[in-house]
DNA sequence: GAAGAATGTCAGGTAGCCTGACATGTAAGA
DNA sequence: TCTTACATGTCAGGCTACCTGACATTCTTC
């Protein structure tokens, strides 16, 4: 018990803490090469059918530049690779290789293994709604105003 | 609709950018001295008596070193300052200047409103439960097995 | 007392993020 | 058409949060 509830960010970011360490304990066990956080949050919002550098940084919500750097880690480390786009010679798809395909499932599993783990403790109704109540477009941080 | 579900860490973490977004562009507007997120959140984690710099690590997830310098920081500000113990001379109690403890309500105010409207768009019922799900202890990241 | 542990602090290093700057390629208007 | 504006990708430099290592001080325990 404590006199003032605990504000909603301190629990967000607990949480977040709970899966990525979960995360990077799983992979480094299973031998994998080691993945730096934002590594693996790039991961996450690459799609399948390739993605620019912009386009991911505004999903990460960073600079193209740190976006830039970040892919280019995970380049050099043979996880992803750089295509030229057919439909514009200005801009580069960044994409999976085979490796890096297989890290992602690796990776993927491995989440829902930790959420099943979740919905052991607080039940499986509880973790669809929190994901529910999550889901929702958060957009813009809402104006000061009132 | 997409393909795929997205990562809960994901969602936390875009969660979590939503309060912190609009609680330092509030406080910035209300023209409050500015304070980087790592200190809003060393405020968060402090309680009223006054905690020692370790005790502010563990709750952190920081080291000691690192909670040293956010609390130096804030010294300097004019938000905190540093007793020493009577109970042990050994440590050093951090506790909320007059100036902290202003600041520190304003900021529970914001973050407050800022839940007061998450409530508007999913339900207050929907925020309840969000709550109750993110308060249960994470502990440890679980083991790899299995 | 003496050994061991906890605390606070300083120093140095790494990683992620930022702004600034610039070259290249595309789109839209005079 | 060209030229002006804009988007993209990239390099360079700097800041800050975080880390490990090291040390002095102060309990605590045997």
């Amino acid at each position: 018990m404590q006199s003032t509830r605990r504000n909603l960010p301190q629990l967000f970011t607990d949480a977040r803490r709970w899966f990525e360490e979960g995360l990077l304990a799983s992979l480094e066990a299973a031998g994998a090469t080691p993945v730096s956080p934002t590594q693996a949050q790039l991961f996450a919002v690459l799609d399948d059918h390739g993605t620019t550098v912009s386009e991911l940084a505004r999903r990460m919500g960073v600079t193209r530049q740190t976006a830039h750097q970040a892919v280019h880690g995970l380049v050099a480390a043979g996880f992803l690779e750089q295509v030229p786009d057919p439909a514009s010679a200005r801009q580069r798809l960044i994409r999976r290789t085979v490796e890096g395909e297989r890290a992602h499932r690796q990776a993927g599993a491995i989440l829902e293994r930790l959420e099943d783990q979740l919905a052991e403790r607080i039940s499986r109704e509880a973790v669809d709604a929190l994901r529910a109540a999550l889901e929702t477009p958060w957009g813009q941080p809402p104006p000061p105003n009132s």
